[in-house]
DNA sequence: TTTTTAATTAACATATTGTTAATTGTTTAT
DNA sequence: ATAAACAATTAACAATATGTTAATTAAAAA
């Protein structure tokens, strides 16, 4: 039953996949962190041998969303495909549909954002799609001439991520299942500015008390680490605990 | 450059469209308030006279973006078609993609909800799409046999709204310009569970602090309403402050 | 004049923050 | 071995904010 109505010309899902690369300073330091975006530079041809629209610019990963396909589905196939990195937390967070973003024709694009560690970027590779894969600050991302309105998304993602970082335990997939709460700290600081966490003091008196995190036991005794300081740094990690703030009311709600 | 690529069968927009009643109990009291869902009954036939897809059922309104139009757009145009209602604030929250969610093929809906004060409410009419308007309270709404997967739209519609009004100053949305403070608590305990916007004492001494809402005066006295009470009542209106909170630090942030 | 009722305000114990200063536990340099 | 360095805590205390119960206020209605 094609047809029937005036219908888009085409479908896809966009991801923008951010990480918090690691940069060592020196023994036992915390090292320096930055968000990083993942972007990748369009082939010249696509997989017909065609010329590729906005060949050779850095763009989002994404793709095409098949029939018998959610956008959320394609955008986790199209990750895969197209980065060989798998098995990352997606969030749809917009749709972007203006006419004209696409030269092509009324394509509308589902915003997906993915948040890696890095070491779950490791795995990333050049594909057919991708001529280059990189890591970009996003000081550098905004320099570059992006393809269609990545550019848009990008920012938009952006937001969106500190918004989620603010309210929810979105800081968990940036940190390895054990952290310490310098590590937490250092994640938080580079998306949010707020100086009861960049203050030690009062970060570190505030941070055990959080419900969604818990400290390690490792029989019966604290279980500690010295990657980032002489000093044994107690071991955390997040439960499932889902925090619920209001404009209305300050105390968090359990 | 048409049908280049597999393309939906349809790109559409839907309305969840939300309003509070007031419901008079009597003279000098707070009014009870209830949160209800505008929906239609699909018509038999549609323009071109053929039958209507899930006609006869209650929806939600929207219908068909058009090229050249975003779906935000749509969504403002098919409300104002569809129920004579105009000028509200509208918010995406979704996209609506799973195969088989329709069954004339491949069609994709932009999931929209609209907060709007009774009285904007009041020019609502039905039209040639809808054979009938009505407000449901959602008990009542989840209760009817409902097209499409309008369910699932309207009980996400729902968990938005309920997020929003926690983080937000979308209660603004659904009262006068100029309120007590009965009413916006009222607004808030149609939506969310709290004790401190439950308890009067609480409630009361905590709301006029609120850095997004502000005692309206005039004429160098404070202005105020015997709408609900003998008691003259201080007169409130929201101001442009985005309040911002963090699950990482309680109190809010100037 | 008294009662009634919503809208406040008061009062007080408890809990949370902001801030500055002190301690602790290890490594590394004397 | 001793001391210096330094991240990771703890402590201490004043300033705010919250939970709770009780009192006050203002106008209408009995």
């Amino acid at each position: 039953m094609k047809n029937q109505f005036i219908t888009p010309d085409g479908y896809t899902s966009d991801i923008a996949v951010f990480t918090i690369t690691s940069e060592k300073v020196g023994e036992y330091k915390p090292p320096k962190k930055e968000l990083k975006i993942m972007l990748i530079k369009r082939s010249e041809l696509d997989h017909e041998g065609n010329p590729n629209m906005e060949a050779g610019k850095w763009a989002l990963p994404g793709g095409f969303v098949r029939p018998y396909e959610t956008a959320f589905q394609a955008a986790e196939r199209r990750l895969a495909e197209e980065t060989g990195v798998d098995g990352l937390k997606i969030k749809h967070f917009g749709v972007y549909d203006s006419p004209g973003r696409d030269q092509r024709g009324w394509i509308i694009s589902n915003a997906h954002y993915v948040i890696a560690n890095e070491a779950a970027l490791r795995s990333r590779k050049k594909t057919y799609d991708a001529s280059e894969i990189e890591l970009f600050s996003l000081e550098e991302a905004v320099e570059l001439d992006l393809a269609f309105d990545h550019r848009t998304i990008i920012d938009d993602a952006l937001w969106f991520i500190k918004k989620d970082m603010a309210l929810t335990t979105l800081a968990k997939h940036f940190l390895p299942d054990e952290f310490v709460l310098s590590e937490l700290q250092g994640v938080l600081l580079t998306v949010l500015d707020d100086s009861s966490i960049s203050t030690d003091a009062a970060f570190f008196r505030k941070a055990p008390t959080l419900p969604f995190i818990k400290a390690v036991s490792e029989n019966g005794k604290h279980k500690k680490s010295n990657r980032y300081s002489k000093t044994p740094a107690q071991l955390y990690r997040f439960n499932d605990f889902q925090p619920i703030v209001s404009v209305y009311r300050n105390k968090l709600k359990g």
